[in-house]
DNA sequence: GCTTAGCACTCCAGGCGCGAGAGTGCTAAG
DNA sequence: CTTAGCACTCTCGCGCCTGGAGTGCTAAGC
């Protein structure tokens, strides 16, 4: 892979994923003068194609990149592009509002990061069990049930209203919160939830169900079950790719959006690396139904803790360079806000 | 309109309804015996036209049900489909469940509207503003936080951080939290909004902060700008029907579904009367970009109290009388199952 | 007077052939 | 090693044609 092979590979993969058209060695030779005929790249594209970097649709087309292409071009040859103030500016507004409870927060920034990418997003809100214990507190209602109030240091809220356990007198009730606030503050929610709860049991045996409850409370308010973890935005935008003019494939595609633990999985799965954007490209997605696509990722966090994840999904055909900038900084500004947000 | 034509009408209608393709005379002539000959159903057809009831989408094709028609259809001819037990056990399955929160039960309830009609649901969740107040609580954190909860009496619970008010001591906080919740129970909120929460500002000045904060939490907390107010489920769905070949409709139909205040706006303009189950076809909907699809929608409520709505939206060609009975079933269960859990 | 058989007519869907255009690989010369 | 020239291949769009479905009209029948 020498260097002319590197500019071709990179005018080849730039062109197409702007014109959505295959590429002939005419145009590489005319838009990026290399200095050298077209005769020279069809020789060159010829190699890049054994090696499996470009693809023929058919005999007497031009090239286009294939997944190891991209893959190539992401690793090795994209200049990542740096997002300009005013592309920023919806985003520096909705990060600047303070009032905005964080899983609004979070949400609006799955819009606004779909709006700037034209792709669609997918964002992976806060999970409760990766966040940590604030405080809690029980408010009873009705004289037969209790209002349940779980703060995280993060700022997240989660309630729930329960049964209240019967012939338990509302001062025992009291007495355990606030031990349980002692015990528990700035523990992980996870730790609460496995050996937290079982030692608290012994302590409070009339308060088991109201234990049971919060371990509920924590273990569903992250996971599969429980709502609002998910946001999609912008499912409209990919209908606007040349290549999602298949109807079957497009519904697919949208199925997919439907099972949100799976997507919440595969974001999951995929950054590994909570310091990196991590860019999949095609078939390396686990997900058959997103073969044709290619997703920019990156985790938030909050001072260390791993709170979520944020993507953009678009076509194989992706302005890579572009995407991975405004995940980048999408993921720091909004780490930021969640951590001017924090509590203690 | 004499009682044959209405039988060709609607014979023409389900035939529609059920293969997607223009409906020949002698299809209707066959497969419903008439005890006429295709020549007569093709002169009575022909009246029908005249009419505005049905449409030729060329010369020597068969007709297909205008919005006219479909509205005959709607009004006068279809037999309301009353749901099967089986078909039932998914929704009770989700209506049964008392430990799902109010507002994942809603989501629920979308997610299976839309798989027992297999179109696409639309569902406006419970609104604060049309809620009635329950309790109110305040609870310190850090010192110069206050973390504000607020519950509703069809068991609706709504949750803000705020800054604490400086210089205000906290005993002063909690005695206007028990004036507010003896002065507002039972009252709804969006009285508490307005009249409510002037007549407070006057009794306690110092707390005109966290008042405006209260304000803040019910006005968004329904309407427009504060999220998961509308659920959208099974949009892949409506991508089965053959009338959304077409990526462009597709397209600008989900650009519709991404903009919530409109829905929102849609199926509140539209449920005028709150015991009907509303039909609404082609171009009789407010919004151009559905003029292919019909909604079918309902509001649900608890003792008299409208809380939000439902609706499934489906091509035009839509199986009425099924989806009808369904909307309706689903609207009595969820209203049920939120009367059960009804606070006081 | 309503119904129906017969028939000519219309129109769409789909298959076929053809030519233009784009881009290639190969060869031979620089 | 590079490049001009050239034959070759394949797709795409166009027009043409044909089969089939369904109609409207007319005239005969009940």
């Amino acid at each position: 892979m020498d260097e002319r092979k590197r500019r071709i590979l990179q005018a080849l993969v730039e062109d197409y994923i702007e014109t959505a058209q295959p590429v002939g060695s005419r145009a590489i030779a005319r838009r990026h003068g290399l200095g050298v005929s077209p005769a020279t790249i069809r020789n060159e594209m010829a190699d890049l194609e054994e090696m499996g970097f470009v693809e023929q649709p058919h005999t007497s087309a031009g090239r286009v990149p294939s997944s190891r292409g991209y893959r190539y071009y992401v690793d090795h040859l994209m200049a990542v592009g740096i997002p300009g103030e005013r592309e920023l500016e919806p985003l520096r507004r909705v990060c600047g509002d303070r009032t905005v409870p964080v899983r609004a927060l979070i949400r609006r920034t799955a819009g606004v990061l779909s709006q700037m990418t034209q792709y669609t997003s997918l964002v992976v809100g806060p999970q409760l069990e990766k966040a940590t214990f604030k405080c809690l507190e029980v408010i009873p209602v009705n004289g037969n049930r209790l209002l349940v109030v779980l703060l995280t240091g993060s700022g997240l809220i989660q309630t729930r209203l329960v049964d209240r356990p019967e012939g338990v007198p509302l001062e025992y009730l009291e007495g355990m919160v606030s031990a349980l606030n002692g015990a528990f503050a700035g523990m992980d929610l996870a730790a609460v939830a496995t050996r937290g709860l079982d030692r608290a049991r012994v302590d409070f045996p009339r308060g088991v169900g109201l234990l049971e409850s919060l371990r509920g409370m924590i273990e569903l308010g992250g996971a599969q079950e429980e709502e609002d973890v998910l946001f999609v935005g912008g499912t409209s935008n990919i209908l606007k790719q040349p290549e999602f003019r298949d109807v079957d494939k497009i519904r697919r595609l949208f199925s997919v959006f439907e099972r949100q633990q799976l997507i919440q999985e595969l974001l999951t799965e995929l950054n590994v690396d909570p310091e990196d954007v991590v860019v999949t490209i095609g078939e390396e997605n686990p997900c058959p139904d997103m073969h044709d696509c290619s997703l920019v990722s990156a985790a938030y966090y909050v001072g260390g803790k791993l709170l979520g994840r944020i993507g953009i999904l678009g076509p194989r055909r992706m302005r890579y360079a572009r995407v991975v900038g405004m995940v980048s900084m999408v993921r720091e500004m909004l780490s930021q806000e969640l951590w001017r947000r924090r509590l203690g």
